[in-house]
This record gives structure tokens, sequence and C-alpha cells, in this order.
DNA sequence: GACGCGAATGGAAGCGCTTCCATTGACAAG
DNA sequence: CTTGTCAATGGAAGCGCTTCCATTCGCGTC
């Protein structure tokens, strides 16, 4: 393995030169820069970034904390992450969340600078400790998705979204609408299903219309899970006409129901989803569209601001455009008159 | 920050004992493991990851070398890796490949136990010279869905599944079939669609069908643009009753296309995917399924196995099973007859 | 021609850990 | 009582880099 060492040897000059032109500073004059670069080359020379990592208290690598492709829209944001470092000089270090005790694992080890020289923490809302021990750590962090205290984050009004879905159900005319979405107290602590069923009954509210009390379904974030509270709740006579689900995944789970069932969408039965991810194109699905890759982009742009910066970067709130990407799923219900 | 002398001190001991505990070497007395054990305790200490590298010569780290994404198979691979990785003590990086560039240059610095103690490289075939390189440099590697002298690899048999997907539509009755896939000479060297391709041929013949000039589609791995070549493919009189795409992402398109051109699946067109992602089974897709949430699995614990080995591994090939998955895109053409 | 200044450079210290080697002390054997 | 052995332990060296400090040297100035 060739070192520091071997290059200042074969250069003729001193380990301290080499460190020098290898991290461009000025104080070399050319022509030695110009010598330690003909031997990095003929020696094939890459600096170990384990020793760079110890001497300089930075390892070059950005943690990403991820409850991993749980939701689909986890993968298009880490696609915009990955798009954002492309380029940088920092690795991309995986920290895969499926329960609190790896959530709370990975925060507690995550406070040092030896670890990861950022975060980007998605979806997930750090618990309140946790937060301000990484605050207090100094440790440039950006929450995607969700929102904390003395920490910049990026979201988008999930309550705002679901008022929208709900108010384009109302426009064209439904009257019985139903919701379908994550658990309010998830081990995780996921807030956005919650907001946006609070868009729901705010909008509902306004509409002077009512929601009944099996119109509302709380279940796991999966596709089969979704299918099995939708077909449940299409049975009767006075079943919704249309369904809001909190998320595009939940929401083809609901149009496998309806075409188990025999509904006919929209005919039968209108469905709105949240998020646009990949294959809501595909389905022809009429969705509440966030920018899912932009979000992991720009957060992760502001990441690298901050790393730059003297300080980690203090609480702000970045708030990306929600979208209604009327599809072929939505249409007005059948008139009970016609 | 907490540093392994504060420990020593604390606990009244020296640095040595306290790394001792940390490895849980058999040379520490119970009674001074248990005061070191309570020293880490109190001061909250984490031993310093880099500096553990650099002494060891090990950084716990594993590198996954992936074209990102561009296959949403990738995906699924990845949880299984993430799945295997999961309990062990290393941590995962992500290396994003996205042209020939990105690769080698990966490639060039994963040489070295300093940027991952072990590397699983995803449908990626390794360029000759780089795979060499990486042998010679002793890093255990295992290769997942590619093949290539000297490292173990887990693979599928692609041409095997070319011809289940063939006779499935052969034995249904279909005559005119045709194949979309990937460029056979794409710039990251992908061979699976072109093996499957292969398989596809090889039954046709067998069956003393023809392939027609037109039959054959080769574009970039996109579901548009899939979709697009089953346009063009789907016009006129002659127009295949069947069609074979390279993966489930474009049989979608074709599905697409289908769909625009008004035509019944299967009444009028009968389609076949490969790979069975996630949302097939939505789609209600027909597909040759190879697991791939396992093979991501089984080439995690392979490196692993190799890691915790002297050597690494020598050359092996560990072939997964196809399976048939006969869903609601396919079936026999319409009798001409009837 | 002596002096001062700044640019260029060599080299040592230090980052936090592991590991090897030397030391200590307890205990068994003679 | 002496010697040898072995377990337990302290501490220094070393991993490969960065950075600070001291040194050297060239050159302009008075």
């Amino acid at each position: 393995m060739v070192t520091i060492a071997d290059v200042a040897a074969h250069a003729g000059v001193g380990a301290g030169t080499v460190s020098r032109v290898l991290n461009d500073s000025p104080r070399v004059s050319e022509r030695t820069r110009a010598r330690v670069l003909a031997a990095i080359e003929v020696l094939d020379y890459r600096p170990n970034p384990l020793a760079q990592g110890l001497s300089r208290g930075r390892c070059q690598t950005l943690g990403v904390v991820v409850p991993f492709f749980t939701h689909a829209s986890a993968v298009e944001r880490l696609r915009g992450v990955v798009a954002a470092l492309d380029g940088s000089r920092y690795d991309l270090v995986l920290f895969n969340v499926e329960s609190p005790v790896h959530r709370d694992e990975h925060f507690a080890t995550l406070t040092r600078r030896d670890r990861a020289d950022g975060l980007l923490v998605m979806s997930l809302p750090p618990p309140a400790r946790s937060l301000a021990r990484l605050v207090e750590s100094r440790v440039p962090i950006v929450l995607l998705d969700s929102a904390g205290t003395g920490v910049p984050s990026v979201v988008t009004d999930d309550v705002e979204g679901g008022r929208l879905a709900t108010r384009h159900l109302i426009d064209l005319g439904h009257r019985h609408i139903a919701f379908i979405g994550d658990e309010p107290d998830n081990p995780l602590g996921f807030t956005s299903s919650t907001a946006r069923e609070r868009g729901y009954h705010e909008t509902m509210a306004a509409a002077g219309l009512v929601v009944g009390p099996g119109d509302v379904r709380h279940g796991p974030h999966v596709r089969n899970v979704a299918r099995g509270m939708a077909e449940d709740l299409l049975v009767g006579d006075d079943r919704p006409t249309a369904v809001f689900a909190a998320s595009d995944t939940q929401a083809l789970g609901v149009l496998e129901a309806a075409r188990a069932a025999g509904l006919d969408v929209p005919g039968d039965l209108s469905v709105v989803g949240f998020d646009d991810i990949e294959v809501s194109s595909y389905a022809g699905l009429t969705t509440v569209r966030q920018p899912l890759f932009e979000s992991g982009r720009i957060a992760t742009e502001l990441l690298l601001e901050s790393l730059a910066a003297v300080d980690p970067l203090g609480e702000s709130e970045l708030r990306l455009d929600l979208e209604l990407v009327v599809r072929q799923t939505t249409a007005g219900p059948l008139e009970a008159a016609a």
C-alpha cells in the first residue's frame, strides 16, 4: 500500500508538502507541485480516507437516515439525494430504520463527526431528546419531510394536500367520501398521513359533509393492508362514492379492492392518492403530487451548504409546493336521479 | 469528545485494557472488565470508528456498487442487502453508477480496504481489468446478477428465463411474438436483457416460428421508451399477438401502449415481463419471477462469509431459480376461425 | 554588505484506536 | 525458599494523514 511517505520520498520532498499538494494549499511552488503530482501519478497513490478522516476530524461521509423503502416515496427521494451528491466528495452511508430501537441506536451514535459529517433524516421526526443532542453536538443536519426545533427542514403542507384532494372530490359532486391512511400513533411517529387526514376532516366539515364512523380506516402503510381495508369499506349499500388515500401505495390497494368488488373506477368509485410515485402515472391515478425527487435534491444541497458553513444552519423551513394531478380515477358520482 | 484515554483514567486502568474490553478479549479479569464497562456507561463512550479503522486496517463498511434505481429491480435487491446487513456491524455505503466513468472511478478507488471492507457489485459486469485489480487487491467481492472470473457470483439463468416466457406464449397458441428489451451494447454492459432475448430467439427457432425484422425492438430501460416502441410495434394488420418484454418495467410500457391503442389485454395482446417487481402483481402482469430480495440477501451473506474468512472466496456461481408467474396479461390469441 | 521579510519547505506532534511487548504478581512445583 | 509459569495489565509504537512550528533561502532595502 502506497503511503504519503512513499510519495514524499519519490518526489524528494517532505510528507507535509505532499499533503499540501493534495489539499490544494497555495503554499507550494509550482515546480514542487508538479514533481509531487508526477510522483502521485507514477505510484498510483490514493490517500487513505480513514487517516484523513482521523486527522481532520471529518470523514467525508453523509449519513442518510431513512425508514428504508417502507414507502415507495423514500426511493424517489433517495434518487434526489444521490443526484445532488454526485460530483461532491461525499460518500453516502445508508442508515436503515425499521423500528424505534433502530432509530434511537442510530441517532445515538450519529452525534459525532467521526460517523458522518452531516445527517439527512428522511420522513422521520427525531425524538426531541435525540434532536437536542444532535443540535448540541453541532453535526449539521437537515430534516426532510418532518419538522423539528433548531434545524432546517424541507417539507410540504400535508394538511393543505389533504384539503386539495378532498375539495377535488367534493367539487366533482361527491358527498360520501372515505379516508384510508396510516395509524395515527405508529411506532416511528410518522405524521404526514395524519396531517393529510386533518385536511380531509377540515374540508369535509367546511362543506357540511358528514364523516361517518366507518368512513375512516387506519392501517400499516402497505398495499395489501389498504386493499383489505378498502374491501371492507366498499361493501354495503351506503358505501362511499370516493376514497382519499393518504398515499399512492394505499390508493393502489383501494383500486385493487374496487376491481375485486367489480366496481368501476371512476364510474362507481373515485380514488385520489398522494405523492405521485412512479407507478401512479401508469395506474392513471389522480393524486396530490409532491416533488419527491426534488425534495431529496434540495435537502441534500441544503445539507452541503450547512457543511460548508462555519456553523450548522439554524431552524428554517422550506415548503415545497403541492399540485393536484387529475388522471383517470376520479369523476363525478353516478347520478341517482339519472 | 470522550476518548479511550478518558475511559481508562476513569476506570483506573490502561488504554490497552479498555481496548481489550471493547474487543471482547478474554485476557481481562472479570473485575476489571466490570469496572471498564461501568466507566464506558458513565461517560457514554463510543469508540471512534475512524481511529479503529485506521488502526485495524479495516473500516466496518460494505460498499455496494449499483446502477442506482435505473432498474426497479435494484431497489428490491437492495432491500435484501439491507436486511442481511441488519444486525451485523457493517455500515452500507452506496456507490451510484450511471456511466462508465462513474463505474471506473469507483472500481479504481475501491481496491483498498480503507474504503470498504468488501464489495457487492450489482447487475454490473466489471471490466476485466478492474476485476483483475480487485481480485489482486484481495478485497472480498461478490457479483450479483453478473459473472466474472475469480470471484463468487449470484445469478439467474436469463437465457432459460427467456425460454420460459417464450414457451409459455407459444404453448398458449401464439405464433407471432415480438420482443422488447435493452440495447445489446449499452454503455454499462448489462447483459441480462440480451440473454433473455437469446432464450426468446432459441425457443422461437425451435418451434419453427419466424422472428420478423420488425419484431425485435431495443431501447433504454425506461417505461416510456418501451411504450413508444410498443406503440410502433402494434400498428398495422400484421401486428404481433404477444410481446415478451425483457423486464417488468418495459412490460408496463407495453401495457400502456396496448391501452392507448385500444387493444384488450390479454384478448388482443398477451404480454409477459421479467423480474416480478412489486407493482407487477398490482398490474396483474404475467412474468418470469426472479427472487430479487432473496438475491440481495444471499449475495450479502456470501460477502459477509467471505469477510470472515482468511482468504476471499474464489470463483463460484450460485444460480437462483426462476419461475413463471401466470397472471392476467396472457391468454391464447383470438381464433381467426371463431 | 548587513538586515529583515516572506515564501517554501521539512519534520514532529497529534488524531484515537489496536496490538505487541515488557512487567508485575500470584501461585504451583521443586 | 527459590524458581518458573502464566494470567493480567500498562504503555509505547504505529496506523496514514494534517497542521503547526521552526528553519532555510532568496531577495529587496537602507
